[in-house]
DNA sequence: GGTAATTTGTCCGTATGTATA
DNA sequence: ATATACATACGGACAAATTAC
């Protein structure tokens, strides 16, 4: 059961019994809950506890309560609309702040079909391509290995990475004025690569998670696609959606 | 315009004086703000009145408050003014819609150090655990493996888990009334376990894609932990996110 | 290191406003 | 017109715990 630890305070004690009554369909859907006044003599509290209590009720969209005609208990929203929830960019480039990029490889290359596969860009365009591992100050070891495959037409901020912390894409974004509007994230779950191993420091066949993010402007356009091989020991894919009013 | 209609209330009135000092820089970020007090002189109002303008610039994110220590202002968060993502819920709940789900057990369980540390609950608290294989129709194997692990006080939702298809935090929410405000996503990469294989139809030592989500209510308790296995082979984890006004 | 002042959180009783049924 | 019921508002009080002395 949802304990009524007697230590809460009044008002949580109030919206616990409340929030009961409702689930248990003493007071159904559409139904008017009791007055303030009225429950302020059912639970023997002041009309703030009461208020206080119907707060949080309202806060989880529970019931509703407009003026001089008291307080609906409402139905629970539909899926639909549901959730809507926020993650913050934060998550997105959390493992990149503070690491240094050592650059590996920079040069335009052709997308072949092993690539088109990684990456899912169409066998036989030109795309700038950049490789390195991911060091962060202090560790031993680099945290991931990382490759860039950025548009021809923004292939110019190649010459910047080398002096560039953090993500790339704001990069474009100053130089071209064109905004990233979409993020495609994918997720997999693969081995190690055998000459990735190596320079990672972990043993080839060890699991590793392989992340792909595509950036598209608001044309639609695909500005840039990154993969990070991440060795599994070193990295936890992390991040927190909130529900935000709908 | 943050026009002071004469006839807002007048904890709208000081909420509104309070936020314009804060991006005036009149309190600059960090600072403290005066006491609940002091600001019920300055505006000669009630304490109620200061609270009920203070709660609205809490809401806002503007400050935060904590007993005995007063009010700060806080940064605004650089996530939110930056950019905001979005993500349906249809995307967190893809991958069990039209899956069936095969329950292989349903009991409660003391949290051992190994479970606390693949569930990030604490160790000695008694947690509902159920286990089971989920299966797409008509494909040969199933999809992986998931395993639920329910907050005690919302166990009676275990026996609905038979005859329920999707996701099972919206049955905690219709039977108990408690709302999940906030779900935390980790993705890990690991290699398949032997026992786990077998029943997937997968070699043992393959990679393997462990999403762990973990539910809370707007209490801030935790109400659900949700631990999927999928063999890379048959799974990437797919999201899309969108830039929206900050 | 104990003590007093401070500050938010909680709670009460009371009162007025306001628009509806 | 009147009673109703939520919204707003005031003043007072104690609790708990951090901070400063």
């Amino acid at each position: 059961m949802t304990e009524a630890r007697a230590t809460d305070p009044r008002y949580l004690q109030v919206a616990r019994a409340l929030r009961q009554d409702i689930v248990d369909g003493i007071y159904p859907v559409g139904s008017q809950l009791p007055t303030e006044h009225a429950l302020c003599e059912r639970f023997s509290v002041s009309r703030y506890t009461v208020r206080e209590a119907l707060r949080r009720l309202r806060e989880d969209h529970l019931i509703s309560s407009r003026p001089r005609t008291g307080t609906l208990v409402v139905p629970r929203t539909s899926t639909s609309s549901y959730a809507q929830d926020v993650m913050s960019i934060d998550d997105l480039m959390a493992f990149a702040t503070g690491a240094r990029f050592a650059i590996h490889a920079n040069k335009m290359l052709t997308i072949d079909a092993d690539l088109a596969d990684r990456t899912g860009l169409p066998v036989g365009e030109e795309w700038l391509a950049v490789g390195g591992f991911r060091q962060v100050e202090g560790a031993p070891n680099p945290v991931c290995f990382t490759e860039y495959y950025i548009n021809r037409a923004f292939a110019a901020v190649g010459r910047l990475l080398q002096r560039h912390h953090g993500p790339v894409f704001p990069l474009i974004e100053d130089m071209f004025g064109r905004s990233i509007v979409e993020v495609h994230q994918e997720i997999a779950a693969v081995l190690m690569r055998s000459d990735l191993a190596a320079r990672l420091d972990v043993d080839p066949g060890t699991a590793a998670l392989e992340l792909r993010r595509t950036y598209k402007t608001s044309d639609g356009e695909i500005a840039q696609v990154t993969i990070n091989t991440h060795p599994s020991s070193r990295y936890r894919h992390s991040m927190t959606l909130r529900r935000v009013e709908g």
